[in-house]
DNA sequence: CCCATTTATTTGTAAATGCAAATATTGGTC
DNA sequence: GACCAATATTTGCATTTACAAATAAATGGG
């Protein structure tokens, strides 16, 4: 393995990492956290979530999530209901100061998305997207 | 804000969890993590680095590092040395099982570099990489 | 229809994390 | 040369995290 900044998992970590550290610096004086925005990201996607389809989507693990939910839970952000087809399902809803806070976190993450994507064209702003989802699903090769 | 992947810190957290949850196992069974490693790779670019240094290099928070630093001197992987020419810093230097334990994580590294980039060619590597440099590079707009 | 297996979530617990404060040292200024 | 702001690291402490085990419910085979 050559120089550090050659190494893909590195730079990748490394361009997250200072992102989210700068993201959740920002939200946190409205009470928020990078990990619940995220959870709220995916409720306002597609609202009434299992756990585990949330845990898979925001890439925070099961136990954390729960504990997480909890917390937001009391906060009033989320509801937690059982499915009714299947009881050892929760569905995770967003209640309305859980819309209200992603209404003010909503203009912040656009922001993030235009600062960090400064001086891409459309173009190669695709070609990345692409790149990553491609990364992400390079991934299934081991997981077996 | 449209559908969460197409949201750039999304699918770079994503991308990002996933190969560093995979490394992660990958390496345990050596007696070493994912943030051990960092360290020991940063170390390999170059020996004697300052914490701080590290921190930047490894984008592990600084009082973070201190205590994995104590672990890796305990493991007998690393060892701290007063910088002679400013008693305020220290410098860090691989020790002999800190180097061994690299040239048995180095082949996994390259595998995942290999595995995550499975289909891309050359050029698209490239681009890949210089845009994951320019994301990071364009954060600085936010810092200051 | 009962049992064993699988799936979904939570809980126990120890370790990792990160902010803020403390400590140590340097460097410049008067 | 003493003092003060700046820099480097560590420590205190509360929170977050993650593995493993526990709990609960569904599903399918006999």
């Amino acid at each position: 393995m050559g120089p550090l900044d050659s190494y893909l998992p590195y730079l990748l970590n490394r361009a997250g990492a200072r992102i989210a550290t700068a993201f959740n610096e920002e939200v946190r004086p409205l009470g928020a956290t990078l990990q619940i925005w995220r959870v709220l990201a995916a409720l306002r996607e597609h609202d009434g979530r299992r756990m585990g389809d949330l845990s898979d989507t925001t890439s925070i693990e099961v136990s954390t999530l729960t504990r997480l939910v909890d917390n937001m839970e009391q906060k009033g952000l989320v509801a937690r209901r059982r499915d009714a087809n299947d009881a050892r399902a929760i569905l995770l809803h967003v209640a309305p100061a859980g819309r209200r806070l992603t209404q003010r976190i909503l203009p912040i993450a656009e922001r993030y998305e235009a600062v960090a994507l400064a001086g891409f064209s459309a173009g190669e702003t695709e070609v990345l997207k692409a790149a990553l989802r491609r990364l992400y699903a390079n991934m299934d090769e081991l997981e077996s």
